[in-house]
RNA sequence: GCGGGCGUGGCGGAACAGGUAGACGCAACAGACUUAAAAUCUGUCGGGAGCAAUCCCGUGCCGGUUCGAGUCCGGCCGCCCGCACCA
């Protein structure tokens, strides 16, 4: 028996289906369509095995429909701009395009090698100029909607490196790399008005254009939007100030706590408030506690983690409903960005205002009565209650809940003229500016004179200039130095004008790569006819860690191509879902006189030995360090080029699918993988010695006269096709395998059929067809999972001559037939007062009172109801038997 | 800080919609084959008591609902992820 030897197979069944363009998807027939899309991956080197995860299940999916009959599209490409290419040429000196462009043809020869079932003919980069011309193009036609616009907005600023960092660039205030301290600093800034469609983006998650996403996303992106209702109002100053006109009228304020007015004890501005600058103008110590403030991050989470500090102002406002006075300050956690970048605290009603009046010695009346408490003992200590209750010591709002009292303020508010009830959203406009080199140039040109000025289309693409690689070790943007290509008449008046040196943020580029694939005219971004014939994407694969941006742009990007005429959906992803990482131990050298840095072991320079982890060559002991997501940084990266070496890409995709739920994080383990291996041999040992097996049956017709043993690989075999069948559509891959293990346990433990003594020739072949059935089936099964073993089990089982297909990834599905799923006898647990005592079998169809005698008269249920009355017998059809006796 | 997720044997995990906890895989142990090892095959495998039949305990912790709770409810504890210029 030949042994099964992958590093043959595999590339003998990749040249076989490239020769037959098994892949290639076409609109034609009327084959329904079936569109199969991962996120395309950055080309940061190499790939890793998370990607393998990642694209094994996609491609699970891509088989499995084609079998089921769907005209599948499986495309790949690539999110080409960003970060890293530019940082790798800071380090290395090498151009970003050139780094780019080689770690893809690396990354495209691995993903080939992993026997992916993808129409390569329509790959591309985003940063083909032959892409983002058209996402220039776009841009424009947003641009004279209105969808995108320029406004300042604070970026991280680091003065040495003259460049705007990442938040996750700024690591505890200071740049990453220069280690200077980060400034807040304001630019003008490209933005999309998300939060035009905001309302759209909100009603979509629920009014079931998106009942196929997992609810943990939807949510998430219903928290991003955080639609909220509430009441804008105006605070008055007391007496009078010498302010000028535009801040004298007074502070103006969201709130969504109306109803906790009364319990006002100070008004509150953020310190990039117009009202903090101007009294900054004249006082150094405010402009101080204002830079202080601008050197935490930009990030919500850096400013709701940093202490509550104010700094109080020398005026003093009015409460709109009694004559008390309240302070104001300027706090470091009030937000900007959110409402109208000023608050009143109530202390008594939120954590951040209570910790703030405890600090600065404000009063905190309470104002919510929380169920049950009297309200002349309740005290606020060090916790505020958000809860709901009774509006108390609250003048007109006494006595009213909180949902009637908010209402009810409103109202009154309103009826002052003071202001009134509004919708507010936490979605910000997307900011889509970078100042860097490596992203899509945005198409403007700013003209003393004229203004900014779109550059005309017909001039389009704006290239990216050639830049020496060098360039890039120089601190700033390389795009503001290239003289050439920045100075460029104004396309209106003549005059000279310099290009926007702004390139896209690479969301842009993610937000319609998947109306590209499906369609790629030359002149224009898609051909809506085309375009509309493959969207939506039927299922959507990806890391959770996309959840809320990517996705929520790609939707929004939907409507803006719909609005452009560009295509016909608004929500593009109908089924999305979101699996988990590949993670793996790390490992540390002992050596403690090394840098931490370069402590870090890769798993190969790793042997564990007599229970010890030693490094292989040195045998120097090492520290086994947390199971964590695979990073460069901490080495505990494994190549899927030497796992594809050692046991094949088949092994590695069915080890990646196995054991773990795919939503969820899976530990990489050499033994997981060799679990794997194992299994691709087994396959193979049950097919090899059955060779030519399916050519003398015609499996659409079984034989009438099988016997028991036929009948039960039979049995088996419709279960497994069934069970996986519904795994797979339910994206239970870990439970599929199970499945096909045990059906090959089965199928192994059932004695070899083909007897060459003196059996019964009718039983021969009736058993013959039970055992070529199952192996058609299990190779079918597996063909999703691992489709070289498949196509090499299915040419050694004679499967091209049963003309279901030449190759298995052309046959069809397994059919189960219902009437071998029907089981006549069942086993029923029986419980004596919730405690399993015995099994009982039973008629498949018997009824309660027949299944109730035969629990009853079960010896071991006789001894635990002996001497007790029966008061209740709970019967469970197929499931269980309960009997409750005392 | 806010939001989201997850806690089940030595390990990854299974358990449909509240109905036999531990499917399947890995590791481990025992045996077969082998001069030997690897590979392969067979068996055992949550803890405890018992020769056995069988019984007791057991799904992070505390409490509740129910004939019955890993699953539902309330309260904790622990870990992981996201938070707008990483992709």
């Amino acid at each position: 028996m030949p042994r099964y030897n992958p590093k043959d197979v595999e590339p003998k069944w990749q040249d076989r289906w490239n020769e037959a363009g098994a892949f290639a998807a076409e609109r034609d027939g009327d084959k329904p369509k079936y569109y199969v899309l991962e996120m395309f991956p950055y080309p940061s080197g190499r790939i890793h095995i998370g990607h393998v995860r990642n694209y094994a299940m996609g491609d699970v999916i891509a088989r499995y429909k084609k079998a089921c009959g769907f005209n599948v599209l499986h495309p790949m490409g690539w999110d080409a701009f960003g970060m890293p290419a530019e940082n790798a040429a800071m380090q290395t000196g090498a151009h970003p395009r050139d780094w780019t462009y080689a770690n893809i043809d690396v990354m495209r020869g691995q993903l080939k090698q992993m026997g992916l079932a993808i129409d390569w003919s329509r790959e591309f980069a985003t940063c083909d100029p032959e892409y983002y011309r058209h996402q220039q193009r776009m841009f424009l036609e947003f641009w004279k909607k209105g969808f995108a616009y320029r406004k300042e907005s604070q970026v991280n600023w680091d003065p040495v490196d003259q460049t705007v960092l990442a938040n996750e660039q700024v690591i505890d205030g200071k740049g990453w790399r220069s280690g200077a301290p980060v400034e807040r600093r304001k630019l003008s800034q490209w933005f999309f008005k998300i939060t035009g469609e905001a309302d759209d983006l909100l009603a979509a998650l629920d009014d079931g254009r998106l009942a196929g996403w997992p609810d943990n996303v939807r949510l998430m992106q219903r928290n991003w939007i955080g639609k909220s209702k509430g009441l804008q109002m105006m605070f008055r100053f007391v007496g009078a100030t010498d302010l000028p006109a535009e801040l004298a009228d007074g502070v103006e304020i969201f709130t969504t706590r109306p109803d906790t007015l009364f319990g006002a004890s100070f008004i509150a501005v953020a310190p990039d408030h117009k009202l903090a600058a101007h009294f900054a103008e004249t006082d150094p110590k405010l402009k101080e506690f204002i830079t202080e403030c601008q050197k935490t991050g930009t990030s919500e989470e850096a400013i709701e983690k940093a202490e509550k500090r104010g700094y109080k102002l020398p005026v003093e406002m009015g409460h709109p409903f009694d004559d008390r006075r309240l302070p104001v300050f300027v706090a470091n956690f009030v937000l900007m960005q959110y409402g109208t970048g000023a608050i009143f605290g109530c202390p008594s009603g939120d954590q951040r205002d209570l910790d703030f009046a405890r600090k600065y010695g404000l009063p905190v009346p309470p104002v919510v009565l929380p169920p049950n408490e009297d309200p002349a003992t309740f005290r606020i200590e060090d916790e505020a209650y958000v809860g709901p209750g009774t509006i108390f010591n609250s003048g007109f709002l006494d006595g009213l809940s909180t949902d009637d009292a908010i209402a009810a303020a409103i109202k009154k508010i309103e009826e002052m003229g003071e202001g009134e009830g509004k919708i507010q959203y936490r979605l910000r406009d997307w900011g889509v500016s970078r100042q860097r080199y490596w992203g899509c140039p945005i198409p403007a040109i700013h003209c003393e004179a004229c203004g900014i000025v779109p550059v005309p289309a017909g001039d389009l693409p704006v290239l990216l200039p050639a830049v020496d690689a060098e360039e890039f070790k120089t601190p700033g943007n390389p795009l503001d130095r290239a003289a050439d290509w920045k100075n460029v008449p104004c396309p209106e008046c003549g005059k000279p004008g310099r290009r926007e040196t702004d390139t896209m943020d690479t969301f842009v580029d993610s937000s319609w790569y998947f109306a590209r694939f499906a369609s790629q005219p030359e002149d224009r971004p898609t051909d809506k006819k085309t375009v509309d014939s493959w969207l939506p994407v039927d299922q959507y694969i990806g890391g959770v860690e996309h959840a809320i941006l990517h996705l929520l742009y790609a939707r929004y990007f939907s409507r803006m191509m719909k609005a452009c005429g560009y295509l016909s959906v608004e929500e593009p992803f109908s089924n999305l879902f979101t699996q988990g990482m590949v993670v793996h131990e790390t490992y540390l050298d002992s050596d403690e006189t090394k840098s931490l840095k370069d402590r870090w072991l890769l798993p190969e320079e790793v042997v564990r030995r007599d229970g010890k982890v030693v490094h292989a060559e040195s045998g120097a002991p090492v520290i086994v360090g947390a199971i964590e997501k695979m990073s460069k940084s901490k080495r505990n990266v494994v190549s899927p080029e030497a796992i594809a070496e050692t046991y094949g890409a088949d092994a590695a995709r069915w080890f990646m699918l196995s054991d773990s739920p795919p939503e969820r994080d899976v530990e990489w383990t050499d033994a997981g993988v060799e679990g794997a291996w194992k299994l691709v041999n087994r396959v193979w040992d049950a097919v090899a010695p059955a060779k030519g097996a399916l050519k003398p049956h015609d499996l659409a017709n079984p034989p009438g006269d099988m016997d028991e043993a036929g009948v039960a690989l039979r049995r088996a075999t419709h279960a497994a096709i069934d069970g996986v069948t519904e795994d797979i559509e339910h994206f239970r891959f870990n439970k599929a395998i199970a499945r096909i293990y045990e059906f090959l346990n089965t199928l192994k433990k059932t004695p070899p059929m083909k007897k060459a003594d003196g059996s019964p020739a009718n039983s021969v072949r009736a058993e013959a067809f039970a055992q070529a059935e199952a192996l058609a089936a299990l190779v079918r099964l597996v063909a999703p999972f691992t489709p070289h073993l498949a196509e090499e089990c299915w040419e050694t089982l004679g499967g091209p001559e049963t003309g279901m297909g030449e190759l298995v990834c052309d046959a069809p599905w397994p059919k189960a037939d219902p009437a071998l799923l029907a089981k006549d006898e069942i086993v029923l647990a029986v419980q004596v007062n919730g405690k399993r005592r015995a099994e009982i079998a039973v008629a498949a169809s018997a009824d309660n009172e027949t299944v109730e005698q035969a629990a009853l008269s079960d010896e071991t249920v006789k001894r635990h109801i002996d001497g007790k009355t029966v008061r209740k017998i709970v019967v469970v059809p197929g499931r269980i038997v309960n009997i409750v006796a005392n």
